[in-house]
Formats: C-alpha cells, structure tokens, sequence
DNA sequence: TAGTGGTCTAGACCACCAC
DNA sequence: TGGTGGTCTAGACCACTAC
C-alpha cells in the first residue's frame, strides 16, 4: 500500500463527496513533505545520505521518476544536495533563508532575520490607481482598485513598509468593500485571495531597485536624508497568465537582507 | 532520423575521437535551443499557439516527456505561457530580463539595460583574504587567493564596480600567477574557470543588501554622498558543491535594474 | 565491478478547455 | 466530445564514483 495518499479517479470522487476541503495533492508534493519532515524531524542527519532513489520509490511504492522528482524540489529549496554516482545528501545547513526566489510571506520572512515580527498602522483606500499601476493590472483608466499598506515590523521597529493594489474588477464589489473597510483581511494576500477570491498566484514579477529615504513617498516613512532603500515592485500572476495584484515594497537601512539562489 | 543530435554511446564514442571539443549536449538541451531559435526568428510569432506536445515530439522523434522538459525550461524563462488544457503559447513579451535568477555575464546584463558595454581599471593582487571570504571559500588561514577588481561602464559611465576572489589552491599556482598578471583573462569568470581549470559553476548563493556609497570600499568609487548602492554578495558553487569563487558586485545609483521572476 | 544518479522512452490515465 | 497539458509508471541505458 502506498504511504502516500491514494490519487486519481478514487480520491477526486472522494473530494467530491467532502467537498469543504478540495484538494488533489499531487504524489510529487505529498513526497516533497515527507522527505521535508524527515530532515526537519532529524531522521535524515545533516550530510548524511539518503536511501537511493530505487529504495525510496520501493519504499513508498512510486516510481522513481516521481521520487526524483521530489527530490529535485527539495534539491532546489536547498535541502538536498545531489552527487552524481554517490548518492543524495541532507544539506548541511538546512537554515539558510532562500527568500527571494519565491515569494515569502513577511511575518516568515521577519523570522528568518531572526526577529519577532509585528504589523503597525493599517489603512485602505479606494482609488484610481497611477497609469503605471493600471497597465500592470490591466485596468481602464475609469476603473478603480483597493489599495492597502501597512507597515511590517521587527523587536518593534518598522523594517518593511508595504502596499497591495488590486482592482475592484478583480475582487468583485463586495469583497471590495469588504477588503477597505477590513484592510487586515488581507495579512496573507496569497491565503486570502486563495480562500476569498478563488484566485491563485502561480508566480511573481518583480523589479528589485535602490533608492533614498527621501524619494520614498509612503505616510509616516520619516527616515533620515540618505537612508539607502531596498525597493521591490512586485506583479502576482495568476494561473490564467493574469496580472492578479501589485505591490511595492520598501526596505529601509538594510534591516532585512535577503538571500537568493541563481541557477544557469 | 532525429532533428536533434545522436546521443549516448555514438555521439559519446564520436567525441571521444575527437578529443579537442568534448561535449555532450542532452536532447533536452538542443530542444530548448531549437525551440528558442524558432521563437527568436518569429517562426514562432508572440501569443501564437505552438504546436502540441505530441506533435513536437512525433517531429522531432523524441518523446513527449522530453518535449515537456523542454518547454519547462523554456516556460520558466518567461520565453514559453503554458495554459492547461488549451496549448502552449510564445510569450507576448519575450524581451523580459530576468537577470536576477541566473548568473549573468555584465556585459549582456548591461546589454539588457540598452547600453554599450565595455570595461575599465582592471586590476589584481594576490592576497589573504578576509575570515569571512576565508570562510566562505572553504580556506585555511594562511591560504592566499587571487582577487580581480574591474569596472563595468555602460555607455561610457561606470555602473558596476566588481572584485572576483579565487583561491590560489583553487586555480593551481601556475594559473594564479598567471590570472595575476593579466587579469583580464576572467572577463568571462565562467568561461575561464571552465576551459581554464575544468570547474564548472553549477549554482551560486547571493545577499542583496543594499548600502551609501561612502561606506563602499572599493578603489576609484568616489560617488556623493548618500548615493544608494545596491550590494550583491556571490560565492560560486561547483559540480562536487564546493565553493569555487566569491566576488562583490556594486551597483550604484540604480543604473542597472534587476528583474525577477518568483515563483511558489 | 557494483551502486548511484542522469537521461530518455512509450504508454497510460487524468483534468481542463473549447466546441 | 476531442484535443490539450499534467501526472505517473516501468523499464532501459548511460556516466560517474568508490571499492
């Protein structure tokens, strides 16, 4: 019997008896978190070798595609390393942040800087957003956005200052209204236009830039003259290739710094 | 016949006749580059629809899981638009940088911003690095390494101040002595460690932090105060996961802008 | 030489979308 | 309903590494 869940046919006509929480997992995935919990759990030590791809795909009754394939996830979050002829390893520093090569969540992100991650000065508006704004959701120049920004920060001090645009015609009137008038709805963008929206962010577009302090226009961003500031432009794309969102981000004074993985 | 190139054991046993130019290039690989020819000579037009995954395959007489392969390459370049149960189309934009995901040479990089390229104030030293670049390369204490330091300018201006350290057990002591008095031989820091030492960079590790120009040390950076400066940190990783190199990049004044594609 | 990961194949079944 | 991409399988052969 598989470890992994039962698919296909039989658990699609059972999400459909339940159909609360819908969800096809892939077998792919369900290995991802097994291998995942085996090496947070310690059952796979740091630098320690793994059983070989053929005992893992016996081991969980896969092929062995499907388990490469797992590991090729894990390989690339940086949790596993793979050898050629030797085998496959546990990372030897398993800690290590990767954030800018997926999107983070910010309370996360603030933990892996090590701090104690907090949110501050919660607003909403509904607005006409700027031509640039609209070409990158593309909206009509008539049409009209929610935007809401906060303020994320660390031990208590503001690190990251943040604000999410999406336009009325993507979340409906009513969620709309909702979303300005409860603009803490969205602490999780991606969990809230997932659960409230139905619309799921497949991937990113970002623009990563410097700038000053004082060419920042945010309220209440009062730093110093020639404070430098991480600036991320931000476009979420849905799995329909549709710019869903945007956001611009504002990291003053190096507070956070981020850790990235470039592949050839 | 194939389209793409024989494989395995002929082309392996052909190159092996031909010792000057070993190489062996995966299906995967030519696919992606006949593919990404075709798109870049408009056989392929922008939002045009590709033919079907079987199609290409039964065209190029490979299978349907390797034309997959392809095109996943070719998708997460931003080159390909993968829809579910519609078809796979050429990108409306194939122009997108992406600079930020993937090493990049600086002189397409400044290419990529439509500017001339070109190099100035090349120099280099032998030396013994700092602990923490000591640390990062894996080298004991009284370890020497080679360090280069060149600035890239775009259109004439400087826009990125570069120094590359490579220790000298690394490179041998012929070729250190030799990288040391031209150091104009990594212009390409891929090219020369791969044809040069036979290492090659499979993935690199970065920082994005950002910085003032006054608190940059780096020879002839004599920006006004309070420029920004955008600061990437690389160690360059090697086939057998060690670390081969580490360099600093500055880029000040935002002159280069970065792209970015996130993905879950 | 044995064991490992790397690559590729042929075929199957599924979900999704347009007609 | 037919065509498409998404997933998974079983098996084959290869190159690489260590013994």
């Amino acid at each position: 019997m598989n470890e992994v869940e039962e698919r296909g046919a039989n658990s699609n006509s059972a999400a459909r008896s339940k159909p609360a929480a819908i969800q096809r997992v892939s077998i792919v995935s369900q290995l991802v978190d097994l291998l995942g919990d085996r090496i947070r759990d310690g059952d796979y030590q740091p630098n320690s070798k793994l059983p070989s791809g053929e005992a893992l795909a016996q081991e969980f009754n896969v092929s062995r595609a499907t388990v490469r394939a797992a590991i090729n996830v894990l390989a690339t979050h940086g949790v596993l390393r793979r050898m050629n002829g030797v085998g496959v390893f546990a990372a030897p520093n398993p800690g290590v942040s990767n954030s800018l090569n997926e999107p983070t969540d910010f309370y996360r992100l603030i933990q892996q800087n090590n701090h104690q991650p907090g949110v501050e000065n919660i607003n909403s508006m509904l607005f006409k957003p700027s031509p640039t704004v609209r070409q990158e959701l593309g909206m009509g120049s008539a049409d009209e956005a929610v935007m809401t920004w906060k303020v994320f920060t660390a031990d208590g001090s503001p690190v990251i200052y943040c604000e999410n645009t999406i336009a009325v015609s993507t979340l409906g009137e009513t969620l709309a209204r909702e979303l300005k008038q409860t603009p803490t709805l969205n602490d999780s963008l991606f969990g809230f236009l997932e659960e409230r929206c139905g619309l799921t962010t497949s991937h990113v577009l970002a623009e990563i830039s410097v700038s000053r302090a004082e060419e920042c226009d945010f309220p209440g961003f009062d730093y110093s003259d020639g404070t430098p500031v991480l600036v991320i432009k931000e476009t979420g794309i849905d799995t329909n290739e549709k710019p869903i969102w945007h956001s611009v981000e504002l990291y003053p004074n190096n507070s956070i710094r981020f850790g990235l993985l470039r592949r050839r």
